[in-house]
DNA sequence: CGTTAGCACTCTCCATGTGAGAGTGCTAAT
DNA sequence: ATTAGCACTCTCACATGGAGAGTGCTAACG
């Protein structure tokens, strides 16, 4: 592909820009007429041709104007972007709600998915923090109610894990804290192997949760530890021409199952903390991502806690503005993070 | 209203049922012809003259067929439905599944929304069980790193509320452990404000502790104590005539606001445990919910904690299926909380 | 009196046709 | 390299005209 000249890259920008924001192709006439480009409308259909050639737009019809394809996308979010940032007063306000919320962790997620939906006018979702391959810190055994007690395992990074367990028998909180506590002496540090190994060395009960643990600890490798949130989806809904589609759906059903979260995030957030990962059209082989795109950051203080925060939203989507809304709150996360677990 | 004829209450029943099949207002002729009544097409008009008239069907087009009214899914569900039941085949399955989970309340609570979901092709609710007025009965400190501290309160019924803090300063495990006992042995039994009274007794951390406990004990009291959990958006929005009206994006906008469920759910579920309630329409004045129908059971063990299962769906709806999940699933909650809890 | 057959009428839906508008590629001139 | 002009294409919006489905009404029938 020729390198594109400089008003090329304009004029894509600018078919991009509108299609965006009108859903609908453009044509050289009313590209020049509505920016007024110094150049007449030939000379746009003959760059507009170029474009074409190089598969960075596309007609649908013989006669229609362009539309972007996805690398058109792609050309523009790397290299034609112009690295907005969130109007200060904006940032601000963000920051503010997430101070508000001091104590919380659980509701710094919340905080980010709604802050993140609402300025990305899509669907966004967050991870909690979490941190792979921790050893195992403590056992915590709480009664609650006749056979239900709430086991809650603190891994060494910080992540917690909890579960609504029913026992065969009724235990007292005594005997439950007693066996939490020998079980926590001798597994403090272990890996998930290293925990199911101290299993002989107890008693039913005591075997039955060290099973427990040893698989609670294994599955807490994933990306995400537990659940992910999600805000917004009455926004991709809004979007006419999307709701319609069956990608909507294949996209929704995807927020829905989260499995399949797991892997993207996994495979999308390599490059580490602080980079936004933009991932176009179902970039790199999610066929039910179609139509759709992410846009991904992780954070968290390195060497503790991580996670991801990310936007999901049609491909025709308004970049720049996505873009600066997830590397913010991604960076204030990171803050927060480290401020809180640093302590 | 006048009373209806037999014959008049079995055109109501074909032409929802019609209806909900098809999405198609239907007709004398096709009415008759597809369902081989005994009469002919002009009977069959005289019927449906007098079900216009009630205000159970409607004429959009002075020359279409007849579609319900609100009010004639109203009648048909109080008056005509047949009690049908789960296949037993289907409930079989179901059953087996939550017995699989044995050990989990919040994977039951999942379970059900996902099977709901599934068997109503419409969007689930559902909220983990929870006692309303539940004095205090313990509270757990455990730290997790640097400053982040996870505080988990056991209520008196068997409910579970947790909460990451982040404090002032650093604590170790052994401090935080003496102190909750501290306040658990101060607080055991007493309401939000007997915990509240709690405070004078304690340091500068007591009274912050206490003063959250207190905080997240009165807001206990809602219908839900946590999350909603809710599945199968997908289903509602694969509904054509559905995904495309406002009333899709005003549902869905509902589903992720919890304080309007909350309120959803206290009304309709008064009668409680056992019962089946059908919202039709957005019944009782929630706009929003407008081309909506709910329908909502509460499950649970009497005087310990109860929850909510529900569907929400479009108004043209299978009713008859949609009641026999709610009501069978609501029913095998109740039988495995009863279980659990007594124990 | 409930039911039925027949009739004239209405209204939607679909297929077809037409003109305006927007967009295109190409060529020749600047 | 850019521009003006031209002939052409294709979609979209709108009008037109049956075909089909549905209706209410009236009169006849058991």
């Amino acid at each position: 592909m020729d390198t594109l000249t400089e008003r090329q890259e304009t004029i894509l920008a600018l078919i991009i820009h509108d299609y965006v924001e009108t859903g609908e192709a453009i044509g050289s006439k009313t590209l020049a007429e509505r920016y007024g480009l110094g150049v007449s409308t030939a000379t746009v259909r003959n760059d507009m041709a170029a474009l074409t050639q190089a598969g960075l737009v596309r007609q649908l019809h013989t006669s229609g104007g362009r539309t972007p394809t996805e690398d058109g996308y792609r050309y523009f979010v790397r290299r034609l972007l112009t690295e907005t940032e969130l109007p200060s007063d904006e940032k601000r306000l963000i920051s503010h709600q997430f101070y508000q919320a001091r104590a919380d962790v659980d509701e710094w997620v919340r905080l980010a998915a709604s802050v993140l939906a609402q300025h990305s006018r899509a669907a966004s979702l967050v991870t909690p923090p979490h941190s792979p391959r921790a050893g195992f810190k403590h056992l915590e055994l709480i009664s609650t109610q006749g056979r239900q007690v709430l086991m809650v395992i603190v891994l060494l990074g910080g992540d917690v894990r909890q579960q609504m367990l029913t026992l065969a028998e009724t235990f007292d909180q005594a005997q439950l804290s007693h066996t939490a506590e020998r079980i926590t002496a001798s597994c403090v540090g272990k890996d998930a192997e290293g925990v199911a190994a101290q299993g002989a060395a107890f008693d039913e009960l005591g075997r039955e949760l060290i099973r427990l643990i040893a698989d609670v600890m294994s599955r807490a490798d994933a990306v995400s530890g537990g659940e992910i949130y999600h805000d917004g989806l009455a926004n991709v809904l809004a979007q006419r021409d999307f709701a319609q589609s069956e990608s909507a759906r294949h996209a929704l059903r995807l927020l829905e199952e989260r499995s399949f979260l797991e892997e993207i995030l996994a495979k999308a957030l390599s490059p580490g903390i602080g980079s936004v990962q933009v991932l176009i059209g179902g970039e790199g082989g999610w066929e039910e991502l179609r139509d759709c795109s992410m846009v991904l950051a992780r954070y968290g203080a390195a060497g503790y806690a991580t996670g991801a925060v990310g936007v999901l939203g049609p491909t025709r989507m308004a970049y720049g503005r996505t873009i600066s809304a997830v590397r913010y709150v991604a960076g204030l996360m990171s803050d927060l993070m480290v401020e809180a677990f640093a302590g």
